[in-house]
DNA sequence: AAAGCAAATGTCCACGCTGTCTGACTCTGT
DNA sequence: ACAGAGTCAGACAGCGTGGACATTTGCTTT
């Protein structure tokens, strides 16, 4: 089975007896062909297994394909895939392709990465930003190309963004702890994620500073050891002197690290967790949710929306959260 | 701020005083040019903001392009999510990049989903078959494109296959139910992907009927109503005259279904499920597990292979399944 | 039947890049 | 001083397609 050539255009023309621009014409589907000469060309191009050059055809038509690029840091996250998810459902609702691409969370490998899809002659950017800065973009940008800063902003560039409101929803949810009653809570993350973080820290500690607790650091666990895991770092909360009454978690893994350790616990840990999940409800698990395919078909459709229109001022859009309360939230502090 | 047009070659070649050749030396890092022509065409491109157009790189080389396609049903799906990084990884390690589409579980959009790839010029095809028939895809196979088939087997059509010992890893697992001593074990699923949930319901039925279990069928529970859910199925199971005394599902739907349905459930109920998911470990539910990013991996790594022996013999790769123990799986049936 | 016109098909070339080939220049050894 | 080797840069063509324009065909109109 030695693979046969492809054959192009010219060889179904010649084949079929007609120019290669009628060829042509019946793949774009453009000008006027007889029924009896279309008739010709494609049993010709089925014969010889023709396919347009997609190719020749984008560069031709001035190097423009109907592929969108989408940059991630690690598609391991299911929350990221989520966001993806809804980036291809929206683009493909327009007729372009994504195309995946991850930097394995290594800012060095960013710009790599961008560049080799950039040549590429993607439509439009979609990125996940992991390095600190962005400038290298601004090139690219000022040559009409959509480039959408997804989940943090863009570091030293103007681009349109899509991020969540992080401290909005982490303020919410610690404020339905302290109306509570609760005070001793305590905000456990890892701070992969920097900028998320950073502002859902904020965000609990402004919900705090509204009831007079100043002294939240003590509260605070930012470890980013991936070595010690979410678990033992809500054990060594509870089982230390002064435990807190509640905890929020500032992402999914600090849920999955808290659950195990709050099954049972006498007396109760009240508990909100930020990203939904899916056993959260058949769990009872309280968390500050937001729709995160929904985020996807927002960045998507800001790209898309850009490409209509290069030179409107750029957006920022902020995706609603809200916290669903589920019963691990609503636990009352112990009496004193 | 109207969009500068983009610079080529020529543009850059202009400016910098030289041939375009050379400017194409330069980035293609072919070819001997001196120190002072090399910086004086790099400056010249920074200043144009020039970036090789690599479409036009691709066809002149021959048409071959850096992309490999993978085509799946349904990315919201979390387990196709976890392959689809596996795969991903394993290409951008041999410099390949994802082209990701998906056809919305819809057997019609399949061809044309694949057809807009390969006119693309993808180099390699993973496809999650969702149609019943592939034979479509023999041209191109022909023309010496790899094209994988992944979770299930195309049909009739000869391709490199990657699938999960489904059959096996569901006979395993109620092969441990058998010998605890159940003899009335529930098979519960929503047979949307066919191909896997018809053989773990084979392996299902073949551990039974090796323990002497021949009436099987009114433990199975194959509705694929999506008003239906996993859970109403598990009570109306249980809540039924006869109950089983142990559930297996098979997939994870069947057992997000059951979790919550099974806690705290007197007397206790056997459960294994099929796919392993985060929380599993922490909430002590036995699974029939796999590494999905290795299957990914796996796939990824046919497809790089026939890319280098395009004339091999075709290949069906089983991936390893196993049961894993913990806890939910060990329950003993009540004393009769 | 001549003129008029739309439909159907063809010719030529450019899109941006690189492979091949050729030519100009620099350096070495005798 | 000159041949031979080595280094560097340019001219040209063509990858497969589609746009611009030219040409032919077939059919209507008076």
């Amino acid at each position: 089975m030695s693979t046969l050539p492809r054959a192009t255009q010219a060889d179904v023309a010649r084949l079929a007896g007609v120019s290669s621009k009628t060829v042509s014409r019946v793949f774009a589907g453009t000008g006027d062909v007889s029924a009896t000469t279309q008739e010709r060309v494609l049993s010709a191009a089925k014969r010889l297994r023709f396919r347009p050059n997609g190719l020749a055809r984008n560069l031709r038509r001035g190097g423009v394909t109907n592929t969108i690029a989408f940059v991630m840091g690690d598609l391991k996250n299911p929350f990221y895939f989520q966001v993806a998810a809804g980036v291809e459902r929206e683009l493909a609702a327009s007729g372009f392709t994504m195309l995946l691409a991850t930097t394995d969370d290594s800012p060095a490998s960013e710009e790599v990465v961008v560049d080799a899809l950039l040549s590429q002659r993607v439509r439009a950017l979609l990125l996940i930003p992991i390095a600190d800065d962005q400038s290298y973009l601004d090139g690219e940008r000022q040559l009409g190309t959509p480039i959408i800063s997804v989940d943090r902003p863009a570091g030293n560039l103007v681009a349109d963004s899509v991020v969540l409101r992080n401290r909005q929803g982490m303020a919410e949810a610690v404020r339905s702890l302290t109306a509570l009653g609760h005070r001793k809570i305590a905000f456990i993350s890892n701070p992969s994620a920097m900028y998320t973080q950073r502002e859902r820290l904020a965000g609990y500690r402004e919900a705090l500073r509204e009831v007079g607790v100043t002294d939240s650091a003590r509260w605070e666990r930012l470890d980013d050891d991936p070595a010690v895991s979410a678990e033992s770092i809500v054990r060594g909360l509870l089982d230390g002197g002064d435990p807190p009454t509640a905890i929020v978690a500032g992402n999914n893994r600090g849920s999955h690290g808290a659950i195990p350790v709050l099954r049972d616990r006498m007396p109760p840990v009240a508990f909100i967790g930020f990203d939904d999940f899916e056993l959260a409800d058949a769990l009872g698990i309280s968390v500050v949710g937001y729709d995160a395919f929904e985020f996807g078909r927002t960045a998507a459709r800001l790209a898309l929306e850009r490409l209509a229109d290069p030179v409107a001022f750029s957006r920022q859009v902020e995706i609603a959260t809200r916290v669903i309360h589920r019963g691990s939230g609503e636990i009352l502090p112990p009496a004193q």
